[in-house]
DNA sequence: TTGTATGCGTTATCAT
DNA sequence: ATGATAACGCATACAA
């Protein structure tokens, strides 16, 4: 400890926090004592003093690299505020974002931004307390949840306007787990614009799916193996997408030729692939730094801190185009 | 504070620590107050008194998918120990890295796990004092640094190895920024694996970039343009393959029957790619997961911590054949 | 087996 | 403008 030099503790605290009340000239003696020493602040006892951790939560479902494009976001405006943010990887477990709020509970943590689409069992009774919380990206269905996030069923009705404006009739959908709420506000959306351009609606028309390459490419076959000739798709995220082109090509179509298709997300590994896919971009950096904004404004008990919807953004790129005039009959798969 | 049904708080203290040193009597009325009350043991207060966060810096140059898989493997390991990670983006600011380990100094952190390839300015000194640390993926050239990677110079044998094999005579490089020992390792590889197969070297077989499509991309053209003509290339990640991949269509190349192209790393993006990328593995998980357990080792003071080098492995995919018989004159690039 | 007392390194409230 | 001192909430050595 550097009151060493004459000086009590708390005079040193002072010409750390507030400067200005220290007479100039010891404050220098005190600064360059900090200097030469190499003293920095205990930063456990400053927090357990001010009882603030300056520590967030980011809790995810898994690791994902759309994640980390919201992380970056989050880190941006952490760093702004002069947060520290904690990106945790709940496994799909309901149990342990109980443990991580548990966490935030022992003061490990000043708040959390959940991006789960679930709130763990704790938070659920009406009268529940809340600490801090922002929702990201993945809304829930809760009027407490104070939520960043595009409005997934609105970016559904973007994708469809691009698909009918070409002239398809045929328009299927490949969506996400509808345990979630956002795949099932993308397929809403893809309902509603259906019915909007006046095209019929079945149930046959939307297939439900993981977010992965293997369901859109069995998707695809499934459609044509139920007598349904798309002549265009919209799926519900990029990988999605991807499947659904190499199952096109397995059938033996050329996208966008014989097929067009459209994903969801705008994911940065599109850039390596060919043809470029048209999709709808999320803006995950802003996302994040919304969201962590707005939590840090949570935690300092700031009492009007309100929902966020941002835009999204149709990306025409070469995976869509006019419907075939003719029609054309799909090889069987291999 | 729960000591007030007639116990002191060094009790309940005890309880939560060791259990066995209290009447199971006493200790079951303990327990029982704790659930009714939701006690939670203050981490800060807890922190304090033990000098010790649980927490670990892991330091990456920026946020992308492949040190998210290193990340799991951390984070698994950082769970069986009883350890939070805080992944922190370094920005490729050297100066970030210093105000990490800053924060580390200042009790913020028990440990770091540096994925920058580079040391901060106070651990250079030779007499320097290193906090915990752990030289994760992306090796350094101190004697001083334990480290967990995979030997990159012998992953590029591999790779020649498995082209020299198929009867490659004309193999080129296109290697990441050599500042990184890595890029150099790898590269250095590359010149003994031909060395080794009896092929002429020449610095014109191997060309810098970045670890990027765009340098895949022009890579290629430029060596048609050197009036070099590979029947092979080694890329030094997948990004570039990807990007080798994409001039050589350019140039009216087909992959692999006029020009077979290994990567580097085997990312998860390559499951949505065709062809397949034949590529290097990395085992980004047990990276993590090994340098996180030797890290809460050294947090602990073990002293006999050492590196370790984690094997690599070729995957065979479809973009590497036997080399043409005749010759293929490209094309024009667009 | 349990209680008492001190320390952990700050911040903040009174005094002076 | 500065010092003394009580929190902050737990761990732990020492007593009882």
């Amino acid at each position: 400890m550097a009151a060493a030099l004459g000086l009590s503790v708390a005079t040193i605290s002072r010409v750390l926090a507030r400067p200005e009340m220290v007479k100039p000239e010891t404050r220098k003696r005190v600064m360059k004592a900090i200097e030469t020493m190499g003293y920095r602040p205990n930063f456990l006892a400053q927090a357990l003093a001010r009882s603030e951790t300056r520590l967030a939560f980011f809790i995810v479902p898994i690791l994902s690299p759309f994640f980390l494009d919201v992380m970056d976001g989050v880190e941006q405006a952490a760093q702004e505020d002069g947060y520290f943010v904690l990106m945790v990887n709940a496994r799909r477990d309901l149990q342990r974002i109980q443990t991580f709020y548990e966490q935030v509970a022992a003061r490990r943590a000043d708040g959390v931004l959940l991006l789960t689409g679930l709130l763990p069992p704790s938070l659920i009774p009406p009268k529940a307390v809340w600490p801090p919380t922002i929702i990201v990206a993945e809304p829930i269905d809760d009027p407490r949840g104070i939520t960043v996030a595009v409005d997934h069923a609105e970016a559904a009705h973007i994708a469809l306007r691009h698909l009918c404006g070409l002239g398809h009739k045929k328009i299927v959908h490949i969506g996400g787990p509808l345990r979630t709420l956002s795949s099932r506000e993308r397929r809403r959306g893809f309902e509603e614009a259906l019915r909007d351009a006046g095209l019929p609606f079945s149930p046959k028309l939307a297939i439900e799916g993981n977010f992965d390459v293997e369901t859109g490419e069995k998707a695809i076959v499934t459609f044509f193996e139920n007598g349904i000739e798309p002549t265009a798709v919209f799926a519900a995220n990029d990988e999605i997408a991807l499947g659904a082109i190499r199952g096109a090509h397995r059938l033996g179509l050329r996208v966008p030729d014989d097929i067009s298709i459209v994903g969801f997300d705008n994911q940065h590994f599109l850039e390596a692939f060919e043809p470029g896919l048209t999709t709808v971009n999320i803006p995950r950096f802003d996302i994040g730094y919304q969201a962590m904004k707005r939590l840090v404004r949570k935690i300092a008990n700031d009492k009007d801190v309100t929902s966020l919807r941002l835009p999204t953004e149709l990306i025409v790129r070469e995976t869509t185009a006019l419907p075939r005039i003719g029609k054309k009959t799909p090889k069987k798969p291999m």
